[in-house]
DNA sequence: TTTATATATTTACAAAATATTAACTTCTAT
DNA sequence: ATAGAAGTTAATATTTTGTAAATATATAAA
């Protein structure tokens, strides 16, 4: 799924390429307003952006330049100016790509597409941590990997599924049966008891004592919970 | 100095092109025969090529897509062709960019500005080495070369591919599908399996043991990583 | 408290899945 | 024709998952 922000104060002509990208697994965000645009894109992340000119308030330019000047993100500029010198001072302030409206949907989708190939660099990352005087393990999705105080742990598949999981829920108790359900590593026709053995090998790669758990306590009856 | 590759039969507008690209330090090859042209590719470094459509011998879309097969080097097509199917179907096949004839020679050079903006990157990784520190695997997109401790790897199309989306990946585990996508040397219909064998020779070219790998490791179920 | 029952933990093992490697075929370009 | 590369297949090695059985612990009932 990709996710693109639309600057464009234009609704209507945002609702239909809105529609029409989304055929294509492309989300699109829409800001009328240049600066409620910029808020967003500070909250959330994007693949790309397409930025009208001529908006309420500033100019589409400054906002292009204001930007760049943040992020590296993918910018097409959408614009009714047709005049070369706007084409040139857009693309010299960091837009990667100036499509003179009206175009065909088509196009912008093709555009889009050539962009982010080149553009599919560095995945963001997403980590979570855990940390406090009695623990301290870090999960990073990207790599697939944990680390217990700095140390990348050798865990299996479904052990790092089930670990990792338990931390996200962030110290709810988790059922076996959800384990089963949403850990890939882990087949759904998977005995519940399994889970127990599992568990088992990752408490020993934490060097976990059950009978004082510090990391994961069984739930009787249910399943495990991770220890905050 | 930005070196370009012109591939164009218009020997009079090639002439125009040229001379007001050198005003900005842009060196002009022209090819006016699209096998010329790939021959020169193949014998000299370039930073970008402008590709015309319509030329003799050989339709420019093929001309583009036997391009992109080879290298990752970044395509401007200018044609006569304003139809958007020619658009499309350009930009799917590899180019970057589409410029309409005729064009005001500004905009054309705005656009390369932007275009190897983004392109000219070198991705570098370095590791911390027992007895010193140095930088060992050096990716360049441009040449489509791999330094290992400096010296050029000797590596095929399908193994620079992957070797370097891994170290772009940035140590993200990479699935095999993933690779068979998006590295341009590999056919879409290879099977996983042949996945691991490129991978195996990619591994013998670094020297590397796969019983305790230091820069690919396998994640079971998935595909590889590169190890940070 | 004692006993019975349910549940959890641990260990050992077999089955299944997956990765690696080598040898071979096909394809392409020269 | 030849050489080099990509891709396939098959044999081998390795790892992981899942199960079963033995043991330990917790809960509830007598």
């Amino acid at each position: 799924m990709i996710n693109i922000l639309m600057i464009e104060d234009d609704l209507e002509l945002a609702e239909i390429l809105t529609e029409y990208l989304e055929q294509f697994d492309i989300q699109v965000t829409t800001a009328e307003d240049p600066f409620i645009g910029l808020s967003t894109l500070s909250m959330q992340d994007f693949d790309l952006i397409i930025l009208d000119l001529t908006l309420p308030g500033i100019d589409g330019l400054e906002v292009c330049k204001e930007i760049r000047s943040k992020y590296s993100i993918p910018i097409i500029i959408s614009s009714a100016r047709h005049d070369i010198t706007d084409k040139v001072t857009a693309l010299d302030n960091g837009a990667d790509d100036y499509l003179p409206k009206p175009y065909d949907p088509m196009e912008l989708q093709a555009r889009i597409k050539s962009l982010l190939r080149r553009n599919q660099q560095i995945t963001t990352v997403s980590k979570t941590m855990v940390s406090n005087e009695k623990n301290n393990l870090e999960v990073d999705e990207n790599s697939m990997t944990i680390k217990f105080f700095g140390n990348e742990l050798s865990l299996t598949g479904a052990e790092y599924g089930i670990l990792s999981y338990l931390i996200k829920k962030n110290g709810g108790v988790v059922s076996r049966e959800e384990l089963i359900y949403n850990v890939n590593a882990i087949s759904e026709d998977t005995s519940n008891k399994s889970i127990d053995v599992i568990i088992g090998r990752i408490r020993q790669k934490l060097g976990e004592n059950s009978k004082e758990p510090k990391y994961i306590q069984s739930v009787r009856g249910i399943g495990y919970k991770f220890l905050k």
